[in-house]
Order: structure tokens, then sequence, then C-alpha cells
DNA sequence: CCCGGGCACTAGAGCGGTTTAGTACACGCA
DNA sequence: TGCGTGTACTAAACCGCTCTAGTGCCCGGG
């Protein structure tokens, strides 16, 4: 005999399949002791509801997706998703609800496989991640009718719930720190300027330019990777008058521009200073250690799975949520511009050449 | 009307269910007039198989399972991982199957959840890695007698089908260079001592001191985490003889212990030369860029993903599969002992202090 | 002319649960 | 005594698909 299921418990214990799933799955209908002598039956037979069998009836199918349309080599490196990923298990797996993963190479694909998994039944939700600035993503959940919770906003994600952190303040926590140690010119390698988050964060960059007194407050978009964000960091560090801070949008890019900035003679925090806006194990483990944005990745994931399991219960009732604005967490990639770091010395020697 | 089953489709072409599912699944039983009907009034209503109502029928759920056992914090940032899964999806797409992915604390949890999905059908085969040198897992994954593939090994592995790498050639490839170079003091930063991979490569190590003429070849068990990394080789660097050459089990590591050098005041690859055993885009953004060891994950992802698609259409079938020994790709961060590097005298100056 | 065999298709049983309708019995109350 | 009500349970429908057994028909051969 192979798996036991519910009609050979109700066999054993002598009652119909119906009081079984009663007693399996706490409603009233049993007797207590009937209910207790039933789920003796079903632990001695080692018994494990078929999933899909569940799922047949109308129910749920105990699993949510993660569609991320990014290439694969930029996630590869992205500790954010894997923080992320974390996060959405701890939150999900409370509820023995299981995440299906899946990295598809655009939004046209991504788009398929929404409807491809909503038809199938194969989950019971979706968590939309990389908000767009015009994102026809969100219309074709809203239309599916699937529950759905976007990571990113505010705004632009039409009748879905969101989790989102403030950017703009964000960035101008960062701006803001930068002015007060004395920077007049100040770069933002930005990501993807399809992404909504990246807007705002350009936005609120150039809105703070004048009040703060900046001569230079430029964003360049990149596509996140490192190569990109080695590209711009060695044009803007060849222009005759360059920026004495650089803001990068990833800490991937803030390490791969690093790693110009070194290899140019340019010594950091002496006449560069770097701030990520993602803090990470990698932000840490560079030299000098990076200063960076921190936010805790993994309480967001939970964040996101609760929603999202609560969008699933109850449509209609999950409203967004903000989570914390990210700290700024200063450390050695930062100071005054013109002035050698806190370890200065020894670093000023690296600018020969 | 909600979605539209093989029922409505039977009734809009005037047949039966029957009729309907074998047209649909491409066997005979029809004419091919009819599957063509079919097929058309299927694709006008916007007909898609219900998952779980396949999967009742005793077929399979699509739908294949990784556990990996890794306090979450450490994932976050090895790119093996992610790009080992975008491989995985690569090659299970093909086949339309789905990915479920868990994170858990430790192996008896990924035990429980092989159990659990196993005899909920979730999932038609696991993909198993982090081989342990006594793996329980293995003989757990036997007794439930679903299709698995182990990445790791060889050996091992009992009856399992196994990917691998000759972890021991490639130690020997990277000490051979080393001693090459000159190195005689050579240190291993090695991963969790319970892999077997590890225990391979420290093996490999101590096989090769004598035969390469070396005073020192250590291996340091870690587990995988910078700040272990880290650690270990502020105390190998502190020691009045210290090694000339540090390989690292992880891209991780070797990027923590780069830090560690530079803040040390050794040169790298000056004093100290770095080898990485593992390649990625953190290898590359740091400087100096660290010779590391090259595989294409995403290939051996896919290898792995087709190994499985094969157990589960024909178990027994399938042989272990040797991929590709890694190749090292010099870069900047292995030199000669005591020798500046290629950019020496620039980075000699670090050395203050 | 009848029969066997192959083809195209139908009917319906199952897969393993959930859920509804129905039944049997005990009990309280007029 | 009869009736209504509540409880504990059973029987069976149902979810959407697959697959087997069976049916009707046509064709060729004896």
């Amino acid at each position: 005999m192979g798996r036991p299921t519910i009609a050979d418990i109700a066999r054993q214990a002598g009652v119909s399949k119906g009081a079984v799933s009663f007693a399996l799955n706490g409603r009233p209908g049993v007797s207590e002791a009937t209910r207790e002598r039933i789920l003796l039956v079903a632990e001695e037979m080692n018994w494990r509801p078929h999933s899909a069998a569940r799922a047949l009836g109308g129910a749920r199918s105990g699993a949510v997706g993660l569609v991320i349309a990014r290439p694969a080599r930029t996630i590869g490196v992205e500790p954010f998703f894997a923080q992320l990923l974390s996060g959405l298990q701890a939150g999900l797996s409370a509820r023995a609800v299981a995440l299906q993963l899946l990295v598809v190479e655009d939004t046209a694909a991504e788009i398929e496989v929404y409807r491809r998994w909503a038809s199938e039944h194969r989950v019971d939700g979706f968590i939309v991640v990389d908000l767009k600035v015009r994102d026809e993503r969100v219309e074709v959940l809203e239309r599916l009718g699937v529950p759905a919770v976007v990571l990113g906003g505010p705004g632009r994600h039409g009748t879905l719930p969101s989790v989102w952190a403030d950017d703009r303040e964000a960035m101008l926590s960062i701006v803001h720190y930068l002015a007060a140690l004395g920077h007049r010119r100040i770069a933002h390698l930005a990501g993807l300027p399809s992404f909504r988050h990246t807007q705002r964060r350009i936005r609120a960059l150039r809105d703070s330019a004048r009040s703060l007194g900046l001569i230079e407050a430029v964003s360049v978009p990149t596509d996140f990777s490192d190569s990109e964000g080695a590209a711009a960091t060695r044009r803007l560090l060849a222009q005759p008058q360059r920026p004495t801070a650089i803001v990068y949008d990833s800490d991937v890019m803030a390490v791969a521009g690093l790693g110009v900035a070194t290899e140019m003679g340019v010594p950091v925090p002496g006449e560069l200073s770097i701030v990520s806006f993602d803090d990470s194990v990698l932000a840490r483990i560079v030299h000098p250690a990076l200063t960076a944005l921190s936010r805790d990745t993994f309480a967001l994931g939970e964040q996101v799975a609760r929603q999202l399991l609560t969008a699933i219960d109850a449509p209609g009732t999950v409203r967004d949520l903000q989570t914390p604005t990210p700290l700024l967490t200063v450390r050695e990639s930062t100071g005054r511009p013109g002035e050698p770091g806190p370890s200065g010395p020894r670093r000023r020697s690296w600018q020969t050449t």
C-alpha cells in the first residue's frame, strides 16, 4: 500500500471519510472522543494531506509566486534578493506556504508566468518586485484577480496593496549628511531609470540641490551592474571638475566604484566620499568599509509575506504599509571633501601615479 | 463562468471530455480533424490545465524542490546560489517545471521538509546541495523513494545520482600554480568541515604539500562567513612566520580576507597572494581583482536540472555526471612571494605603518 | 452474409480530499 | 405522544483531469 489516504484512516477508525476530514481540520461535526481517535490513527499511519487533492476542491494551492525579471547575472550578486527571500520564507513558513520562485529575462515573460500560474492554480498569490514607473504588470494582476502585494511605491500600484519604504526621505538623509560634511558636488549612480524607486531617488537629489546650495547634483542611470557602475565612475572621476561624493544605488556598484577610485589613485574618503544606498556584507567587507543606508531586508520580506497571506485570506482588506525609512550607517568611506579620512595619512599614500 | 474546464471545451466542440483530453495531450484516439477543432476551441476559450487536477490523477506535480539549510545571512551573499538557481530555472523551464525553494535553519528541518513535500506530492523530485561527509539526507531520500539529484561527490551519495566537479583536481591546480610562483607557506581558509567538498580540498592540499616541498600547508575550517574569514585571516597574518599565499574556499571570505590584509598593511600580491575557490562578480570588482577558480555555475545548474528531470522520467537510469574541473583565472591578487605585483610600486605604498 | 478487427469516440470510474445533504438518535417540551 | 431541535455521524456529490472499458461503425476477408 502506498501513502495512506483519508479513506484508509476512515476504515481503520471505523468512521466515514467525512468524519475524518472534519476531525483533521478541527471543525465541528465530530465528538471530542472520535476526533482524538481519528487523529491517533492518522498519526499512526503517518498521514499527510495530498496537496493536489486539497487544491482541487477549490481550496488554496498553498504556494505563492515570486517572479523576478532581471538578467541572471545581475541577481547573482544582489544580496538584497537573498535577504528578501529569506524573510519571505520566514513569513510564509509560519503558515506552511511554499514559495515558487522563477527568474525570467524580461517583463513580458514575467507576465506570461503570472497568467500561467494563475490559471493553473499553481499559486494563491504573487509578490511583485521592482515596481516600474509605468508598470503593466499591475493591471494584468488586477485583471487576473489574483491576490498580490507590490514591493515598492508609494503610488502607481493600482489597487494592489504595497509595502514600501520612503526612498525620497532616504536620499534626502544621504544628501543632507554629505552637504553637512561640506560636499557641493555630488553624483548619483542611479539604477534602472524605469524603476519607480530610481525616479524617486533622482528627483529627491535634484530637489534638494538648490536648498542645500549644491553646485552639482547629477544622476547617472545604469543597469545596476558592476560594469556600468565601474564605467560611470571612471567617467565621473575623469572629469576636470570631479564630484567629491558619489551615491550608488546598489552595493555592488558602490564596491565596483570603490575599485575604480582605488585604481585611479583617488583616495577614499580623502578626495571622494562613497555612499551605498544598500547595505550588506559587501559594504562591510571591503576596505574602506562603505557608509551605507541600512534597512532590515529580512524583516521587509517577512512583512511582505504577512501582507500577502492576509490579502489571500481576506482580499480587499489589506492596506499599504510603510516600512521604516532606512538609516544611514556611517563607516569609513565618507569624510569632509579634500580632507583625509579618519585613517587618512595612510590612505593618502594611495594617491600616487 | 470562471475559468473554462475541459468539460466546457467538450460541450463547445460537441465531443466528450475524454476526446478533449486526448486531443490536448497529443495522444491517439481522435482524428486529426477533431483534434484541430478541439485545440482551436481550447485556444479560443483560453484554457489552461488545472495543475492540481492533473497532479491528483497520480501524475506529476510539475515542480521540484530545492531546500537549502544554511543560516539566512550566509546565503545572502553567496553568488554561487543565485547563479545555480538561474541555471536550474533554465533547465527546468524548458519543460515547464517549477522550482520550489525553501531556506531552512538546519538539516533536521531540511529532512522534515523532504518528508512533507514528498508525502504531500508537492514536488516530483529534489535537488540536494552541500553534500556532507556523513549525510543522513541521502538515506532519507532513498527511503522516501523520491527522485533526487545530489550536487557534490563523488561518493557518499548512496544510490542517488550526482553531479560533481573534481574539487581535488581543482585544489591541486591552485597549489601547483602557487608553488610554481615560489610560494612555500600556503594557508587554506576552508569552509564547513562537515561538507564533503571541504574535506576533499583539505586532503588535496595536504597531499600535495610534500611532493611540492611546501614548508607549511594548513587548512583552517570556517563557517563560510565573512566574519570568520576575516578573523582567521587576521590570525594568520599576525603570526611571526606568516603564509605568503592564502586560498579561500569562497569569494566572500576571499574579499573579506583582502580587506583585512589591506587594513593590516600587507600588500597584495606583494607580500600575500590571494586565491578564491569561487569566482563571481565579487572577485572581479574588488581591487586588486582576485585570482579565482572559474566554473560555469549557471551551466552546472542546467545540468543538475536535466539530470533530475531524467531521474523523474525514468528512475534508475541516471548515472553520475562529472562536470569540467574549474580552471584558474589569474588576475591581480597573485604573484611571486616577496615581489611587488604587476602594479606593485603603487601598491607597495599601502604598506605604511 | 457474417464475423473479426481497427478506428473514433463516449461513458464513467477514479485520484484524495472537502462539503453538503441527509439520517439516526437523544433530548426537551407542550 | 408527538414534534422540534441539536448532535454525531454517513453517503455521496464535487473539484478538473486522466485513462480504461466499452460502443458503434466501417471495412475487408472467408
